[in-house]
This record gives structure tokens, sequence and C-alpha cells, in this order.
DNA sequence: ATGTATAATGTAAGCGCTTCCATTCAGATC
DNA sequence: GATCTGAATGGAAGCGCTTACATTATACAT
């Protein structure tokens, strides 16, 4: 392919100039007469010439080019924050490139070669709720990787990493989550999700748990189960935590670790004939797209996730070290009520 | 950074060989004698050497990279294209970087420069629901950069867009969506969403009118709505044609661009008290994996995007040029019903 | 002992740029 | 008219690999 595969020689020659003054010309440098300036760009435009970008790297050591490496595109969450890296990698003249988890912690080959090999420009990389089993694993491999380019963590960043980081503090976040529904009268409050051995202080959970202390409730063990953060799973805790309470123990309140179980629990709550907010509210977490349009709609925390990814970007350019997060706000819609215990069962 | 920024040649001094003869070892070619292989990896692995792939590219000619241009990442319907893509590429040992619509249509640099320049072995262009405006300029900037290198493009591909492509043949699709509402006995049906001005013979909406024909039912003008495939369009467009009909002539039944549209419509349905599917069935199309978790559950057509994905790189990499379709499978679920005439108002 | 095939390794010329340094050539200065 | 200055341009050495070709060493046949 590339037929026309047009060198600086090639317009050199046609020109009848040195490569160097071509190469002047291609980068916009002032010290070429008009005349000459002319003649070339003419060449350029009538040969179709675009300068391999390949060679430019080799001779200045630096590709313009950057990795993210996320668990899943396909949670919208994720989406998101590979949106604004994007964005903003763009906008600073750098292209991005996805690369799976695979490349960190499963790879036949030597984890973390092709990222190297690749001479990436910088990495950013989304840890998040990673199992303890995989904890040490990522961690060396990062640590390896570190050695070669510059990386920028997102997401749940324990604190034992030793990085420059974009990481939102989700246990405080949590943490007012529950005040949120402490104010409005709730007691019996459960959450939803998450892995049960993560180590990480900062997690949904500990915040949860920190919330309970501020307003003097109990942790009870029953209103808390761990899972998987998809619907499916969230359903599902949902149906096992409802089938094993007696009625009068149902939690009011659901926080979810993340607005997909949020709808795992809908769901569960629809199916046992528990109104929400009636009986029953429901929060969860990122305020992805379809929150306002589930039913009823869901109250959620909006984590700025594009946010996140953009400021990684930046965090990963400039070089600083900082470790530094973003805000988060509380969108109020549907699905949370004050809770209202004259309100009879449906 | 980098600072272990060995080469070939430290190798090569390191152990007393030449720079072929590593590059040999780093290759795995045969001809080396084990003794010196051995050597040769252990310094290697000492110095935790990764050979340049710049380099190596300069050399080759080819980068192993991939492009893909998707309108937003933000609908899952693009993320499940390119995680598709993206994993299929991996695969195949190739990169895979998501470029923006802006390097096509609207870069005030040259269009496609930037994609041209990075010397990618293949781009994918999802180009769906062109605005006709936009047409023209795409078409150009596509030709310009198949002289580059391999093109395929993805979804609703004008036939007179003469490139290797993965298209679903979105009219035939429409088409048997209303005979499944029309076997259910609904007579009036919409149609909501998608761009006015296309001139795509195979866009959904052909589809709609085509199906519309198979039951012998006449085209209504006020039973079509065209707007953005975003939920808030779909609010709004259904919104705007209940409002323009009296009661008696609300369609029973709403296919809807895409299932963002149909979160729109079922939104919008339930402000306005109509029961779904009771009084009105909603079909939508793409299946995002929010669609289980609407209420009522979404009934949609599967149209496969990360088989879609895939199989575009395959075309770009074994450079077939053939155009393609993928297969699509209605998922019921419990937005539509049958229509019963004898259903009073709720 | 000579010749020949084979395996192991080295040499050097690219790949397509950037960039430092040298050269040329006006025009200005004395 | 000789000297100097600075702008415009060219020459050539990299950048870190791959690879065709050349060279050397080894083994075996004659």
């Amino acid at each position: 392919m590339n037929s026309e595969n047009t060198t600086i020689y090639d317009i050199a020659s046609e020109v009848g100039v040195s490569i160097a003054t071509v190469s002047r010309v291609l980068r916009g440098e002032t010290n070429v007469s008009p005349a000459t300036r002319e003649k070339v760009q003419q060449a350029i435009d009538r040969r179709n010439y675009r300068p391999s970008s390949i060679a430019r790297w080799l001779t200045s050591k630096t590709t313009h080019s950057l990795g993210i490496i996320l668990p899943k595109l396909l949670n919208p969450h994720y989406a998101m924050i590979f949106t604004g890296a994007q964005e903003e990698a763009r906008r600073l003249g750098y292209t991005m490139s996805l690369f799976p988890w695979a490349s960190l912690d499963t790879d036949a080959y030597n984890p973390a070669t092709m990222l190297i090999e690749r001479r990436l420009d910088g990495l950013i990389v989304c840890v998040e709720y990673l199992p303890p089993d995989h904890d040490e694993l990522v961690h060396e491999a990062l640590r390896t990787l570190r050695r070669f380019m510059p990386v920028v963590l997102i997401g749940c960043v324990p604190p034992w990493y030793d990085f420059p980081a974009v990481a939102n503090n989700n246990a405080a976040m949590m943490r007012s989550i529950v005040a949120y529904l402490t104010a409005m009268g709730h007691e019996k409050i459960a959450f939803i999700g998450g892995v049960q051995e993560d180590k990480d202080p900062h997690r949904r959970d500990i915040g949860y748990e920190e919330g309970l202390q501020d307003a003097r409730l109990p942790y009870t063990a029953s209103y808390r189960v761990y899972g998987k953060g998809t619907p499916e799973a969230g359903k599902a805790a949902l149906e096992e935590m409802l089938g094993s309470l007696k009625r009068d123990y149902w939690p009011t309140a659901i926080i979810a670790l993340n607005d997909l179980v949020a709808m795992g629990c809908l769901e569960t709550a629809r199916k046992h004939g528990i109104s929400v907010p009636g009986q029953m509210s429901v929060i969860g977490c990122d305020d992805l797209f379809c929150a306002p349009y589930l039913f009823p709609s869901l109250t959620s925390v909006n984590t700025h996730q594009q946010q996140t990814g953009a400021r990684a970007v930046q965090l990963l350019i400039s070089g600083e070290q900082r470790r530094e997060s973003v805000e988060w706000e509380l969108v109020e819609r549907a699905s949370c009520a004050p809770f209202n215990s004259e309100k009879g069962e449906s």
C-alpha cells in the first residue's frame, strides 16, 4: 500500500534542493527564502507527500503517543474515562491507544513488553478493584514500566502505590452518601458490590462503614453483600439479601457500588413489588448516561470521569509527580426519598 | 525517561558479538550457536533491553498499528464496535488507536494528514448517518486516505462508497421489525430518529417504509419524526408527535432508531401515563447492555457490534475487497406486545 | 593434503528523517 | 577593493534497527 511512497529525497531532487531545506520547510522554520519555500511546498502538494513520523520519532526519541490500560470499555464508566483522556491527548498533539489489562498481568510474553517496545511517551493505568491476587503482579509490572516511561494511575489507587495519580477518594464519597441517606431518616442502609478482599483503604465500602459510624448506626453484616460490579451481580446480590432477611429487616436504602449494580437492584426491587423510592431508596454511583432513564430515575454521584481522564493526561505530559483527586457531586433524581415509617406496605 | 536507554549496540559490545547476531537472537532465528544465544540472552535480561519498534518499523515499512474512527465512544454502540475491533487487532498482533471524527472532516490541518503521517497499516472508519453536508467531505477524505493505507468501512455504508465494508443492511432489518409488529396486529406504527436528508438507501427508515408497504399500511408523515440518536432527542420527538396528534391517532407501536432513542420514548410514554406495552409497544435497536434493565425491559435487535468490529479488522488485514454484512437477531423482551383493540385507556 | 559444503558470525548499506556544522553568496562597512 | 556579516543552503552524521552479502571456521569427502 501507500504506492505513492514519496520521501523527502524525492521532493528534494524534484525541486533541486537538499533534504535539509525540505526538512526546514516541512517544519516551518524561518530561515528559508520565500522563493524556495514556495517551490518546495508546491512539490509537496503536487506529490501528496507526507513525512513519515516513524523516521521522525527515531531521531527525536519521542513518539507523541500515549497508552491507556482499562479493565473494559463496555462499561460506560471506562468509556468516559477513555474519552476524556483521548480528547485531551489529541488536544495536546498526542495519540492515544488502548491496551487491555492482559498487557499487564497475564501476557504469556513478558508483561508490559509490548508497551515498552512501542516507546510510548506515557501510560495511564486504571487500577480499580484489583482482585487481591493480582495486586502484587500488577504492582510489579507497573514498577517495571515506570523505568521506561511515565506512568499515571487512575481510579481507586492503593496508597502504597507510589505513582502520580488521579484518584477519587471513594471512601469520602461513600461516607457522604451515607450521610445523605441518614439525613433522610434511613437507618437500615445496605451496601452492595465490590471485591471482598480488596486491601485498599479508600475503597467505597470503607466509606460506607465510616458513614454508619458517623450516624451512630450499627454495621450489620447482612446489609453488606459483595459481588462484581455488573447489573447481573447487583440483581443477584439484592435478591440474596432479601431472601435471607425477614421482611421487617429489609433495608430501606441501598447503596450500590455503581450504577450498573444499581440497575440490577432496581430490577430485583421491581420483581419483589418493592416500590422505589417509596419503600426502598436506591442510590448508584458514576452517573451513567442511562441513569436518568431508568425507572425510577436513578440518584447517583457524578464522578467526572472525563475530567479524570483528561487530568491524567495532563499529569502524564507535564510530568508532575502528584496524586490528586477530582470533585464529585450528588445528582438527585427520583430513586431516593426520605424514609417514612408511617408508610404502609403496598 | 527510559533512563536505561539500551540499544542493540550496547548488548552487542557487552557480549562481544556483532549487532547482527543480537538481532538474530532477538528475532529467534535459528542460525545462532546455542552458546552465543545464551550469552546474548543473558545480557538482554541483565540490561532489561527491549528493542525499539520504531527503528524496526523504519526498516520493515510496517507498523502493525491500526486506527479506527468512530463518532463517539460514549455511545455504547460504538464502544462495542471498538472493543470487538481492538480485541481482534490485538489477537493478530496489532495495536488499535482511536481517532475522532474531526480527523476526517473538520481538521484545520489537512484532513487525515495525521493518520497518514503515522503510517498506519490500516484504518477502520465507522460511517453512520452522515449528515448530507458532510458526505462529500468525508468521501473525499476517504479517497485520499486509501491511497496511503487500506481502509475498511463499518456501519451504514452508502452503496456509492466503493470500499471494503462490514455493513449491516439496516433497511432489511427494519423491514422485518415492521413485520414483527404488524404480525402482532399493530397498524399505527411510528418511526423515530435519524437524519432527514441522508441519501443512503440502506438506512433504517427506508426499511420502515418498505415494511409498511409489505403490510399494505399507509405511510403517515406524522408517524415519522426525525432527530438525533440520543435519549433526549427520542424523548422530545415522541413528545412532539403525541402533542400534534389526537389521542385516537396515537401510534400503538414505536420503532426507535436505536436503544438510546427508545429510552427517551419510554420516558415520554411514562410521563403521559401511557402504559408500555399495554397501550404502546416500543422497540429499539442495538441491544445495549441496559436494555434488559429499562422499564419495561426493552425489546431490541442485537446487531453483533463486537463481531462487526472484529470482522472489519480481519478484512483490513487480509486485504479482501469485499463488502459483507453481519447477522442480527431480534431480542424479545417486555416492551412489545400484541395490539389489543379491546383494551381500554388506563 | 586439498577441496567443498555448511554453520556461525561479521560488515555495511539502508530505512527517512533531524540537526549540527560547513559553505556560499549577497550586501554592508571601512 | 578587501573584509566582514548574516541569510540561505548543503553535507553528512546520526537515530536503532534489519538484512543481503561477505567472511571465517568446522567438518567431511576425495
